[in-house]
DNA sequence: GCGGATCAC
DNA sequence: TATGGTGATCCGC
């Protein structure tokens, strides 16, 4: 069944020509997003690129139900509190700072012309065959642009010449032109190579007295190719722009920053050139000295916020620039027109989410705020209102401290594990380079894959401390890899791209002492106790695995499962899919029972071969492994104390890096604008059955392999675009206190037949794992549903671990959780998803009130 | 804390 | 032949 809400016509809205950016203007839209079309069609890239769409459609038919709901009292009194606080919004208004946004034009390809005068003339792109950074604007009047692949770029353009990107160079020009920048406001910030935000309120303040010799700049000299000393100065009233630039522009909408701004007279003569007092003259003059120095031209916008400043620096592009004035009437006049679009920060889907609203611009935006107030969370509705009110970020943020880094690459098609395991390897190398280059170290490590179909997955893993060398981050890379592989076994996994991701660093206070763990210090003396405090924290791995393994076609097909992660705003609009959640998912509310009685695998590599443990090393502090808290002691007896405490439940929390989040503004990003996602419907699935009969795919899917699907999913029938993530929902959440938009879906409950938890577990009983036979755990006495060695040695494994951190707890009451439970056997409480239990420490919920449990423990 | 999705460049 | 890499944020779980 083909969506009912807009674009329903087949066509993909999200790979559609973007002509939002400059130099797009009038071209044949039709034409060139048939070739595109056209290019992809047929390829993984595109069905999966249709299989996001219809989910972002479904999205959209969702929020209009929910639209429905609303009535007309909730509006009003919507209506009451929105235009409350934009008056508050509007006193407030800060229209005292002028901020610039600078932005190079077509950077890459403008340095890449520089440097090879010949492109000068020619459509050209930087980039590969498989992906362009960007192009000149010859190559985007035939709707060539960035973001595109080059094959397809070159359907548009055959004589398109596309160049191999050159970063270094790219960064140098990049440091020239932030010396300029500097010299405007030494606090600009930089958005990326080619582009930032200055505050120019100060430079201004200052420039008004300055005497002209300070105003005044020389024209560049330059050697050209024959040597010739050559200066480069204006012929008569018509600058000479085109010596300088590198190409580009001849119907450039702009005045060149060789123009004087209209109402400031300026000298210009010799070979330098004085620039006037205003704004824009000094923003003039800032692009002229880039110009100068790097023969680039930029582009610039001057408003009162960083929001509108950035919509400004793209009116006049390229080599222009554009002022809004700083009084409200100019600002208000502005946004009526602006598209949602330009706004940075609103992308195509919250774009296309909107407009099924009837929001395009962000007057419309003003209008509905009482509607979006309804329909989408705090943080969302918030960020409209100021958009639509013209409010963006006054002050430059401090460059904030890094939060996370990563490396990623893509490749052929890669399915054998070995290999697999090997690029894992060297992106840990890469990966600790650049660590170390920053001298960094981070507690979360993440895989990412994507596989050829170009499903993306991630897996994290953080650790009791925080790592930083190869060897370290590999241990948990190659661990959560290795969960990976296993669990899809005898399958593999198809990869087209890998990723390790680093993040919770720590912070500045952590570093100075550099931390003694527990982990390190017991790892100096003896392989024994250790390992279980590393088989502990695996334990966060345990995966579930499907019973029915690579047998295909028994079982049903999960189809109610609610698709998880999808964007939805916390305190609003989520309250119609909470209550789909609740009721279409666990049947019934507060159930904290089973909902699943799975079998789990336990996928712990060789348990000796990580090294993810703590390197220890200094003193100062220790870690204490229950809490994994930082003790600042040497004495053990203190410490042991501390351990006690912690196992007698009073938790400690470890310390959390400083939160400096000042005010998120606009600029900082507000992700998917949407209302909630649900999971796909069947019809969905029905229509990707009938597309996937791909004889060559007995390998292994992404979807097959999601733990929670347990054993209900079959891998032949669920290989469609039902959610390949999908997990189950958790528990009923609270309703938000806006009783109003716990608007009811009957939906739900109809698609949710499949995954009521009854169903699950009858299921299971029926097929009690493998048609082999069992093993029986040594330790726990539990029959395992599996007939894998290595699966049970695993377990095994665990159980052994197990019995150590039981030791640790030795009074407590055993009722407690599932998080000792042995593995296999172990119940999948709510809201934990597939990765089994959380890693709360074991001992936090053993308690060993007067007992000495003490460090000591740990190596008995 | 995890994982998916969105966004920017 | 062929559709990127890095970093950030939001949200529900």
């Amino acid at each position: 069944m083909e969506s009912t809400s807009a674009n329903g016509g087949g066509f993909l809205s999200r790979m559609a020509l973007n002509d939002n950016k400059a130099g797009m203007e009038g071209l044949d839209r039709d034409r060139i997003n048939k070739i595109i079309i056209e290019s992809s069609k047929g390829s993984r890239f595109y069905e999966n690129e249709a299989k996001k769409e219809l989910q972002v459609n479904q999205r959209i038919e969702k929020m209009m139900l929910q639209r429905a709901q609303i009535t007309e009292q909730q509006l009003q009194k919507a209506h009451t509190q929105v235009e409350r606080m934009a008056s508050e919004l509007d006193i407030s208004r800060d229209l005292s700072r002028v901020i610039v946004h600078v932005d190079m034009d077509a950077f890459y390809a403008a340095v890449e012309m520089r440097d090879c005068p010949e492109l000068k003339d020619k459509p050209m792109a930087v980039g590969s065959m498989s992906m362009l950074s960007t192009s000149n604007y010859h190559a985007r009047k035939f709707g060539v642009r960035a973001a595109m692949p080059g094959f397809i770029a070159k359907k548009l353009c055959p004589n398109l010449v596309i160049v191999p990107t050159n970063f270094d160079k790219y960064r140098a020009v990049s440091n020239e032109i932030r010396e300029i920048f500097a010299e405007y406001d030494p606090h600009f910030q930089p958005v990326s190579l080619d582009e930032a935000y200055l505050d120019f309120t100060d430079h201004l303040e200052q420039r008004i007295s300055w005497p002209e010799s300070l105003r005044t700049h020389c024209l560049r000299t330059d050697i050209t190719e024959t040597g010739e000393l050559q200066s480069k100065v204006p012929q008569g009233s018509e600058p000479c722009v085109e010596n300088l630039s590198p190409v580009l522009f001849e119907d450039s909408p702009s005045t060149s920053p060789s123009l004087p701004a209209s109402g400031e007279k300026v000298e210009s003569g010799g070979g330098s050139e004085v620039f006037g007092t205003c704004v824009e003259e000094a923003v003039r003059e800032m692009r002229f000295r880039i110009e100068q120095k790097t023969t680039l031209t930029a582009s610039a916008g001057i408003a009162p916020n960083m929001m509108l400043a950035k919509v400004c620096s793209d009116i006049n592009k390229p080599n222009g620039q554009y002022r809004l004035p700083s009084n409200r009437e100019a600002v208000m006049d502005f946004t009526q027109t602006l598209p949602v679009r330009k706004v940075s920060g609103i992308g195509k889907v919250s774009e296309k989410m909107l407009s099924s609203l009837g929001i395009t611009s962000c007057a419309h935006l003003r209008q509905q705020m009482a509607l979006l107030s309804l329909m989408f969370s705090e943080t969302a509705w918030h960020h409209f209102m100021r958009i639509s009110l013209g409010l963006g970020s006054t002050h430059m943020e401090r460059d904030g401290e890094r939060k996370s880094m990563s490396t990623e690459r893509t490749f052929k098609e890669m399915s054998v594990a070995e290999e697999q395991l090997s690029l894992c390897r060297e992106l840990c190398e890469d990966l600790a380079a650049d660590m170390k280059k920053e001298g960094l170290r981070g507690k979360t490590v993440t895989l990412k894959l994507k596989n050829v179909k170009f499903e993306v997955k991630t897996r994290a893993w953080t650790l009791p401390c925080a790592v930083a060398t190869t060897d370290e981050i590999f241990a948990a890379a190659k661990d959560l890899l290795k969960t990976e592989i296993d669990f899809v076994s005898p399958q593999r996994l198809r990869l087209r791209l890998m990723g390790v991701r680093i993040s919770t660093f720590l912070s500045a206070d952590d570093k100075k002492p550099q931390q003694k763990s527990i982990v390190g210090f017991l790892q100096q003396g003896s392989s024994g106790p250790s390992q279980g405090i590393r088989a502990y924290a695996k334990k966060q791995r345990l995966q579930v695995k499907s019973l029915s393994g690579p047998d295909k076609g028994h079982g049903s097909v999960c189809s109610g499962f609610t698709q998880r992660g999808t964007d939805n705003r916390k305190s609003s609009g989520s309250a119609i899919e909470m209550h789909e959640s609740a009721q279409g998912l666990l049947g019934s509310s507060g159930n904290s029972s089973i909902t699943h009685v799975e079998c789990v695998h336990v996928a712990l590599p060789e348990a000796s071969a990580s090294t993810s443990g703590c390197a220890a090393t200094n003193s100062e502090t220790l870690t204490c492994p229950v809490c994994f808290g930082e003790v600042r002691t040497t004495d053990l007896h203190v410490f042991n104390r501390h351990i006690d405490q912690c196992l007698s439940g009073v938790t400690t929390k470890p310390h959390q890096p400083t939160d400096t989040d000042s005010e998120s503004d606009g600029d900082g990003g507000l992700k998917g604008l949407t209302a909630r996602d649900e999971g796909i419907q069947e019809e969905v699935q029905d229509k990707e059955r009938q597309k996937r009969s791909d004889p060559e795919e007995d390998l292994y899917d992404f979807k097959m392999g999601e733990a929670l699907h347990g054993p209900s999913v079959t891998q032949s029938e669920d290989t469609g675009g039902r959610g390949p993530w999908e997990r189950l929902s958790g528990d009923e959440p609270l309703l938000d206190h806006r009783s109003f938009r716990s608007v009811h879906s009957s939906q739900k409950a109809s698609s949710s037949r499949d995954c009521d938890p009854g169903a699950q577990t009858s299921h299971l009983e029926e097929h009690p794992g493998h048609e082999g036979s069992t093993l029986i755990c040594p330790v726990c006495q539990v029959s395992q549903n599996t007939d894998d060695l290595t699966v049970f040695n695993h377990h095994v494994d665990l159980c052994l671990n197990q019995e150590v951190l039981h030791k640790l707890g030795e009074h407590a009451p055993s009722s407690s959780s599932s998080t000792v439970r042995p593995p296999i056997t172990a119940k999948k409480g709510k809201g934990e998803g597939e990765r089994g239990p959380p890693a709360s420490p074991p001992a936090k919920k053993a308690k060993a009130r007067g007992s000495q449990n003490t460090i000591d423990k740990f190596f008995m």
